[in-house]
DNA sequence: ACCTGAACACCGTTCAAGT
DNA sequence: ACCTGAACACCGTTCAAGT
């Protein structure tokens, strides 16, 4: 009788997916060093000897968790923005929108954390590299060259990576609310071309 | 005849300076993940129960040797910018020099890689501020306002962290020296006031 | 004053055995 | 197909004992 067709009763085994989307709550809670194996599988509720049927190692585990994150946030990118058809309100639209949502970046400053593991770092040169592209093709389509346009996006989105940074690096003196405001105008007007 | 006053063939008995710099070689050489106080005894000589004598804990050790590096990368400040007046002059220079130099970043970058540590952190807050405040002083010194020198301060030094990180990241489309050349122009044109 | 050597805890990894 | 339990290696930490 404990025995149905229907998929109702198992005991709580785990697949793959579970454990990498565990490790992923575990980043975004805890950072990347945080996951651990033992750990995990304790919050899991099993033992950490069941983790090896899943995954080969600790490594493996990140990786399955940082790319499942990866191609989250490129949906992400692909839906919000194409709907705007003039480039330079494209780009302040973009920089609004990266000043204002919180969540994705949650992962992202994580991984910029945590860039000395060799995991991440080739998830990150992807995710930038693509970044970069978008804004490059921004720049040449708001009448940019293309060397100059090129360029702006390295400094563009070098500003972004070292707000990011610097937001981490001295937590005491976060700007408030009507700074932050204008700093994202002061950064506005100084990359958006005329 | 083995024991005279003149200290010369004693054993390589180590002080805490001596674990100190022996960590911030590592962490030059293989990150700040690398010190490890087990390799780091093997690699001087003795065993790791020789460690606690000196410190604590692996972390007072890598807070030593990571303020021996402020120490050391404050005096560099110092030295090598207050010689020239015009302050539009100083930041050109300035760009060049953090542009040239590749030396002092080696740690700074490592300690990018590692903010995750929370014994980093602060250190790199510490030094950011510091260079924040020079920056900011020097826009101020170059006409501009108080709010935009301290808005186009947080711009320029999160470009270059940005520009750091980025290296770090894409660590294959490395610019090539004319590429960098004209970027580090289009960094100072863009960003040091007319 | 500085070092050794043995001990313990914690986590990554392996594997035979269970269901 | 997924999990347990015991084992081993590696590193952080402690400490009694050596010089």
């Amino acid at each position: 009788m404990t025995e149905t067709t229907a998929k109702a009763e198992r005991p709580p085994r785990l697949s793959a997916d579970d454990w990498a989307q565990g490790a992923l709550d575990l980043i975004a809670e805890q950072g990347v060093n945080a996951v651990a194996v033992e750990p995990l599988a304790r919050r899991l509720g099993v033992t950490k000897g069941s983790f090896y049927w899943h995954f080969p190692s600790r490594e493996a585990l990140l990786k399955a968790a940082l790319e499942r994150w990866e191609q989250m946030e490129q949906e992400l990118v692909f839906g919000s923005l194409e709907a705007i058809s003039d480039p330079r309100e494209r780009l302040r639209q973009l920089f609004r929108l990266v000043a204002h949502e919180v969540k994705p970046h949650i992962i992202y400053s994580e991984m910029l954390k945590a860039l000395d593991h060799p995991v991440v770092q080739p998830v990150m040169g992807r995710v930038s590299g693509r970044r970069l592209d978008y804004l490059t093709a921004s720049f040449r389509q708001a009448g940019m060259g293309r060397t100059d346009a090129q360029q702006r996006a390295r400094l563009t989105y070098a500003a972004y990576v070292g707000f990011l940074q610097l937001s981490l690096q001295l937590q005491q003196p976060r700007l408030h609310h009507d700074e932050f405001e204008a700093y994202v105008d002061h950064v506005m007007a100084t990359l958006i071309p005329a």
